[in-house]
DNA sequence: ACGACGATTCGGTGCTCACCGAACTATGGC
DNA sequence: GCCATAGTTCGGTGAGCACCGAATCGTCGT
């Protein structure tokens, strides 16, 4: 008995089922999923795809991070580069946009997307990092609006009363397609909020993928300095 | 949906039992076994190795050639990269020697072994080589004895009697490990039984590999101007 | 023609596991 | 404090399948 064939077959199991092969080809795209909507994605209950993900998670298939009452899971690199092995040699044509990190679905959910209520995305990190160029926003330990983060917030959202309520005003959210924070807390929900009113962010029911108008880039524009085109091509800011 | 999960997990299901991962391994080093050699390799009844060997043959697996009673298999090769692929990403350590077509018990197979009661390998090849080469075996659809060649083996093999039983005298038997023909028939089951009675080839029960003495190199040399040390370094016959 | 042997087919058995719903926990926002 | 939502745990159910032994088939060599 040269080598162990166990190990192998058990790890091979894990693929060996449609519903978790499902999971892992909805991941390939690189992006982190949360349990819920892996469940939906692939149609089974949300009990089964939570039982999935731990298995997959604890055989280092998936990587997972838990952020508050969402699990994030991603598809671990070499895992990928199995699934993709795995499917040319069944015969399995896997388009090309089907690869790490494109397909229009997903571009679209890189380029912005919700998260809880604010934006997240490239869109969501550029808001971040326009905000601290600005002197709004300031980024030690955890996050907190300037002085004058507070009055433009006032402006741009009117009506907002900052002492309310037991929400943070700013948290930095980290974002699992660009692996850097984004706006989050009050003002991340708020400032969504004034820009979809505004018709700069344009928001489907059911779909987590945002857009951004034409007066939501001049806006965009003129208000921090964003530059949603380039945003849009790919770029991701360099703060 | 954009890529099918089904035939990716039907794919996987394959190698994702430990038998039929045991069997894909026991073929990683590219050699043809039968099917009951893989049962007993793996430790399991006849009966079930033969339904594994069905559905990897089905699905592409392995590539299967029916010689007489017996059964071939041998991994395709894309089915063997992809199995070195996963055990590297299950976290198995493939030593070397494992892989394609090398290890100590697999080389010494390669270079003489039984096939039913003649000598296989490449010492089987370069015999039948030789036979030719020396005008003692006609080649062409299918093989027969010379006059020389009876001449021959009843000088090498005293007491035959070739006109007896409907065994052909010589018969052209596929080597799956060298892809060419080495010398079956009555002929070669002589050859190997006075091969073994002089003490230049030499057999332990229950084992398929032959080793070849002092005095075989010896002889072998003499009697057909075969070189079994280069045979053993691992060259091929060049007719 | 016959016996030996390798391989296959077929029933039956038992285990594993994917799935769901229901109950429960934890988190977020009011 | 409250409710809503995301996720998990757990028991039960059902289907799939790996396995074996017995019977059968086909080939080989006498």
């Amino acid at each position: 008995m040269t080598v162990d064939p166990v190990p192998i077959a058990r790890y091979a199991a894990l693929l060996a089922h449609p519903t978790r092969t499902a999971i892992c080809l909805a991941l390939i795209d690189g992006r982190a999923w949360t349990s819920g909507e892996l469940a939906r994605h692939v149609g089974v209950a949300p009990s089964t795809a939570s039982e999935h993900l731990t298995s997959l998670v604890s055989a280092g298939v998936l990587s997972e991070v838990r952020q508050g009452r969402h699990r994030y899971v991603r598809l671990a690199p070499e895992a990928g580069q199995l699934i993709e092995n795995l499917a040319s040699t069944a015969g399995v044509v896997m388009s090309a946009p089907t690869s790490l990190r494109s397909g229009r679905v997903a571009t679209d959910l890189l380029f912005a997307r919700t998260c809880y209520d604010h934006i997240a995305g490239r869109l969501g990190v550029a808001l971040l990092d326009a905000l601290v160029a600005h002197g709004l926003l300031l980024l030690s330990v955890g996050a907190s609006l300037t002085s004058d983060g507070e009055v433009w917030l006032k402006s741009v959202a009117p009506g907002t009363d900052l002492s309310v309520g037991r929400r943070p005003v700013v948290r930095p959210c980290l974002d699992w397609t660009e692996r850097r924070p984004h706006l989050g807390g009050l003002a991340g929900s708020l400032l969504r909020t004034a820009f979809v009113d505004r018709g700069w962010v344009l928001q489907r029911p059911r779909e987590r993928g945002l857009t951004v108008s034409s007066a939501g880039e001049h806006g965009l524009a003129e208000l921090l300095d964003i530059d949603v085109q380039s945003l849009r091509a790919g770029a991701v800011s360099t703060l």
